[in-house]
RNA sequence: GGGUGUUUAGCUCAGUUGGUUAGAGCGCACGGUUCACAUCCGUGAGGUCAAAGGUUCGAGUCCUUUAACGCCCA
């Protein structure tokens, strides 16, 4: 006797029931595999810290969790590992706003405080994304959750860096850096965003001893002031006589070279450029070319020092505008023009990063990128999908040494000690005698996430964990993070173990709105996934979020849909539903030989195993939306909508036998498929499966399911669609002739070549089309008159109606069908008669043609005999 | 400038190794209280698959060019 299910899934109650028990039962973790099972191994990409979950963390948890679930099905030991990332910068400002807010201040309070404050706060809110991630399902195996600066995975960071530095590829000295005002940091190249804008182009007079003048134009006029050349093109006639004079710095006068340089675009602006090493990348390049001394001009807050003069400790904008006021006094300016560039910004505030001059460290990045290339091109590393690799690779041949420092107290603090002889000191521990300071300075985040698939296994120790998960499997994340961290976690890990840290790279697109913008604030189009889950529950939100999109392209979330498969959880329910309140009685051990089944078992049976082999064929190349919606698709429009419809004949009416086989089908079917659907809704499977006769504790631990060959039945398809056509002709005629839904019709069918079928399921008829009686028309018998006429194949159902039938609708109706098989026929008969096709295609294809031309052509046949009979006039 | 993605029904998207009449959800129209489900059932309308050319017996799918929009890099 079956428990009796609830009318509906309450699935505020079930989730967090559901996941408790997984969790206490130990079922995240990969020990449930069996000893010598294969590892599967997932690190998470670690949110921050301070973060609250959003869709793009709901897609990933969801493609992630899909992927894990499914490899434990499978039977492999699937260890996700969970874990949160410090995000320097972004925990920080969170923090200082926190201080602010009191009226205080980071720089008042001290770092120590600072530090004190920052982990009270990760203590009380670290955990909130933590908590999401378990809402959305994730069966991370939470006891082996790691913090970046825990103290494995800090040691983890010194390790590399002090190992890096020993093997001269850390390096620490005075480059142009990006700086960030606001931020008081420096910031990588990735962490500058370009972006075009509107701006202004200032031309103006660099006077020239000896001569006049020649005309520059720069969009910063500030940086006037760090000058050290004016560049021309050398074969610009225009200004060719001046290479070798001397300019003289508006307002400072200081004097400078005019040099000549062919990076100097001759069409852009007045065709000079003014040199300013210290503050434009390209300048620092040209600087170094002409061995150009380099003058800083501002400030760590952006306003100018002392090199600037009389403008010094104005604010960058501000000594603009004076400057450019002065030299207009002193008749050196000439226009300003409107124009757009481009204008860095910080990918964190937006503010205008500021090229400067400043003492940093940096990563030698050649010999750890030549290996990363080298892993994807020869294929130890895959990237999915593959187009993704082209990208790769092109940003690591063109790579640039990495700024490491960061000007900011949380974070890993760089191991490294200066003396007052200007020595450094760089070590796992701090150097013995006096006199040492150690560096303020902190690491960049993404450093200690480049080794965040192995630390966060307990490397460089050589723990159980790390020799039995270590490399990990497949690494999901975003595409938009490539270079950021999956990059340099492919080249750390390869420097670093010697082995590629994954297998497999997956990357998923952004989500974005309905309408393909993307997600803001700003835009107030934030789509809060904790709502989703409120409203309809996590597994509709994990559906859609897998079933929206294809991988590495963006999704645009139609949020209706979240709603739609809400409805599906629904229909899974009601299903069911209705089979177990139809399991009191025998139901067979196993499904009996396909011989012995009726069709509509063969049918689903078929169909089934199809469905398997397809999902399986997609996961094996990580498509995961298709079979999704394959699987929503067969559940609704083929095993409700019929089988379940038609299983109630032999449900009410059958034999025990029947009964019992028949219950055993509906069963097997909804079982199988609630595994198969398992790792996108987790929860309602499980509910649902702990309703139905089962094998095993739990749906997470049962076996994926695996296609049967013997069970895929062409001909059972076939008939079915045949009678399936029927009734969809019959529903279609009855509404054509309005005939009320309740009013019982009696069908009189010419068979064809299905008598068989539509006698032994004739059934069928009554229950899906109320047909109840079905006669069948000898061979060459007339048709019966005044009947609407339904041809299907080589058969035709006619549906007496004294006195309904309209003749010449019926007729009209007849011909527009006629018509469309007759272009049909001439389009197979073409390409049967053609040569070509029948020589060169494949013989099933050829064959399939063959089949569908006969078929046609019975039907032509019926419907022109029809034809004859009802329209002679 | 280089690279790359997208363009399929009113909207959001699928479409696997090229192979029957290109599909789904939502929306729309019409009709439904019989014993799983109105969170439902049934029927229907709606597409020159961005454009042009090519390869092929056969192209939404492969190739070339073009257009629009987007992204990455410079």
């Amino acid at each position: 006797m079956q428990k009796q299910m609830p009318k509906n899934f309450n699935f505020a109650e079930a989730e967090p029931r559901l996941y408790k028990w997984w969790e206490t039962k130990g079922w995240f973790k990969p020990e449930v595999a069996k000893d010598d099972a294969e590892p599967f191994v997932i690190s998470i990409p670690p949110p921050n810290v301070t973060g609250a979950l959003h869709i793009g963390h709901a897609l990933f948890a969801t493609l992630e969790d899909l992927m894990i679930r499914y490899e434990r099905m499978r039977g492999k030991a699937a260890l996700w590992v969970p874990g949160s990332d410090h995000a320097g910068i972004a925990t920080q400002l969170q923090i200082e706003k926190m201080l602010h807010d009191e009226g205080t201040s980071r720089l008042e309070i001290g770092r120590e405080e600072f530090l004190a404050r920052t982990w009270a706060w990760k203590e009380k809110y670290g955990g909130t994304i933590t908590s999401q991630l378990r809402r959305m399902g994730a069966s991370c195996d939470w006891d082996r959750e790691r913090f970046t600066l825990d103290d494995g995975l800090s040691n983890a960071v010194i390790e590399v860096f002090v190992t890096l530095y020993n093997q001269g590829l850390i390096y620490r000295g005075p480059r142009l850096v990006n700086w960030s005002p606001g931020l008081q940091t420096a910031v990588s190249d990735l962490e500058v965003e370009r972006e075009e804008e509107p701006g202004k182009l200032y031309y103006f007079k660099y006077p020239v001893e000896g001569a006049d003048h020649i005309p520059v134009s720069t969009t910063r006029p500030e940086t006037i002031l760090g000058d050290t050349a004016v560049a021309v093109h050398p074969e610009d006639e225009r200004y060719k006589h001046l290479i070798g004079k001397t300019a003289l710095v508006p307002i400072l006068n200081r004097r400078i070279p005019i040099i000549a340089d062919e990076y100097v675009e001759k069409e852009f602006g007045t065709g000079a450029l003014k040199v300013t090493p210290g503050h434009d990348p390209n300048d620092y390049e040209i600087g170094l070319r002409h061995s150009l001394p380099v003058i800083n001009i501002m400030n760590r807050d952006a306003s100018l020092n002392e090199n600037a003069g009389p403008y010094a400790k104005l604010d960058r904008f501000v000594a603009r505008e004076k400057l450019w006021a002065d030299m207009e006094t002193a008749g050196l300016t000439i226009k300003i023009e409107n124009i757009t560039h481009s204008v860095p910004r910080s990918q964190r505030g937006g503010e205008i990063v500021e090229p400067l001059i400043s003492t940093q460290w940096f990563l030698k990045i050649q010999p750890l990128a030549e290996k990363a290339l080298a892993a994807v091109q020869d294929g130890r590393i895959k990237i999915v999908p593959e187009r993704f690799e082209k990208v790769y690779f092109h940003w690591l041949e063109n790579i640039e040494d990495w700024c490491i420092s960061r000007q900011l107290w949380w974070g890993h603090r760089i191991p490294a000690w200066y003396n007052e002889k200007g020595e450094i000191y760089v070590g796992k521990e701090a150097p013995k005698g006096l006199g040492w300071t150690a560096e303020e300075d902190v690491l960049d985040t993404w450093f200690s996430s480049g080794l965040w698939p192995f630390s966060t296994l307990g490397w460089p120790e050589q723990t159980a964990d790390f020799k039995r998960f270590y490399p990990t499997s497949v690494m999901e994340t975003g595409y938009d993070i490539l270079f950021f961290w999956v990059a340099r976690m492919i080249m750390m890990g390869l420097w670093f173990t010697d082995e590629a840290p994954f297998h497999t790279v997956y990357l998923h697109g952004l989500v974005r709105d309905k309408l393909g913008r993307k997600i803001s604030k700003t835009l107030n189009n934030t789509i809060d996934p904790l709502e989703y889950m409120d409203q309809f529950g996590t597994d509709p939100l994990r559906f859609t979020l897998v079933t929206s999109g294809t991988p590495g392209n963006d999704v645009n979330l139609d949020t209706a849909r979240i709603e739609g498969n809400w409805r599906f959880v629904n229909k899974i329910w009601q299903m069911a539903n209705f089979i177990t309140t139809n399991l009191d009685g025998d139901i067979a051990p196993t499904i009996p030989p396909s011989s012995e089944l009726d069709l509509p078992s063969r049918w689903i049976l078929s169909r089934l195993n199809k469905l398997v082999e397809t999902t399986q064929r997609l996961f094996d190349n990580y498509m995961f939306g298709e079979p999704g919606r394959q699987m929503y698709e067969f559940l609704w429009s083929e095993f409700a909508d019929w089988y379940i419809e038609i299983s109630k004949h032999p449900l009410y009416q059958g034999s025990d036998q029947e009964k019992a086989v028949t219950r055993r089908v509906l069963v097997d079917v909804l079982e199988t498929s609630l595994r198969l659907l398992h790792p996108y809704m987790p929860f309602v499977t499980e509910e649902v499966w702990q309703y139905l006769p089962h094998e095993g504790e739990t749906l997470m631990l049962a076996k994926w399911p695996q296609a049967d060959p013997t069970r895929i039945d062409e001909q059972a398809e076939n008939e079915m669609n045949t009678l399936m056509d029927m009734v969809r002709g019959i529903r279609n005629a009855r509404l054509e002739y309005d005939v009320e839904a309740g009013r019982r019709l009696k069908a009189i069918i010419a068979p064809g070549s299905y008598s068989k079928a539509i006698t032994d399921y004739s059934y069928i008829f009554s229950r899906l089309c109320n047909v109840p009686e079905i006669e069948l028309l000898a061979q060459n018998a007339p048709a019966p008159s005044d009947s609407a006429s339904v041809v299907v194949s080589d058969a035709t159902v006619y549906l007496p109606m004294a006195g309904m039938v309209d003749v010449q609708a019926e007729c009209e109706r007849l011909q527009k069908e006629q018509t469309k098989l007759q272009e049909q026929i001439e389009r197979t008969q073409k390409q049967l008669g053609n040569e070509q096709f029948v020589s060169r295609a494949r013989p099933d294809v050829v064959e399939r043609e063959r089949i569908r031309l006969a078929d046609l052509q019975a039907s032509a046949e019926q419907i022109t005999e029809r034809v004859a009979a009802l329209c002679a006039s």
